[in-house]
DNA sequence: CATTTGTACAAATGGCTGCTTGAATAAGCT
DNA sequence: AGCTTATTCAAGCAGCCATTTGTACAAATG
């Protein structure tokens, strides 16, 4: 990834962040795949505003699609987030990152954490 | 702090950090305090712009302001931040957030410093 | 095939906001 | 007192964006 192409990544994460509703939806999607409806119903959005939310946070490289049958099934995806979480480090004391740093690799260690196709 | 004075912290700061120009203030501000004169020179801003974000982000608690003289010193404070991060950090292993809360107690409590390089 | 369910696309709108321009206040400096 | 420096205030414009409304498409169900 190139240093443009990750600033790029950045302002999009922290555009589609500052949305009180894409948070919200952030945080119903974190800990299993949901549906658009079914994001809808338990915010009270409308199925368009979900769906748009939705697309900007996919956009943002903040949650993954699947798609199960006619559903649209979203999860959180760290991916995007990592862009903001790394501009935040930078404002706390350095002996925090060496922890969080070595905190990063010990869960990225197991060969076998790959995604499910 | 109630909770729902929390949430508008949280709500103003996740506002203010979706301005690039904002985020380059803030990361130039991040080591020294910085009249905001200094700030528009170093960033190619007008000073106007400068002051407009400077106040956005003392409103969100980003930035603590010093007058010196006819000086308007601002400089990085975290206590706005805090909330981005606690968002974020819930977005990560629990095995990540052990450790992180581990590095802060040990910011706090210097006396038993551990390094894991 | 018709209906229901799940979702996306398109146009319109209202509000917010970043930026510009112009002026005012206030504190040093000569 | 004048002049320069440092900063804010106020008004206006232009663009973006969240939301609404209406429609269309696709898949399951009867």
């Amino acid at each position: 990834m190139t240093a443009t192409a990750r600033r790029a990544t950045e302002e999009v994460a922290w555009h589609a962040l500052s949305d009180g509703n894409r948070r919200r939806i952030l945080a119903l999607v974190r800990d299993e795949p949901r549906a658009v409806g079914e994001v809808a119903a338990r915010l009270g959005l409308s199925q368009q505003i979900a769906s748009h939310h939705l697309r900007v946070l996919h956009g943002a490289g903040l949650v993954v699609e699947r798609r199960d049958r006619q559903r649209h099934m979203f999860v959180v995806s760290t991916d995007g987030l990592a862009a903001v979480r790394d501009f935040l480090a930078d404002f706390w004391p350095a002996q925090l990152h060496s922890l969080k740093r070595a905190a990063e690799s010990a869960a990225r260690r197991p060969k076998s954490r790959r995604r499910s196709a």
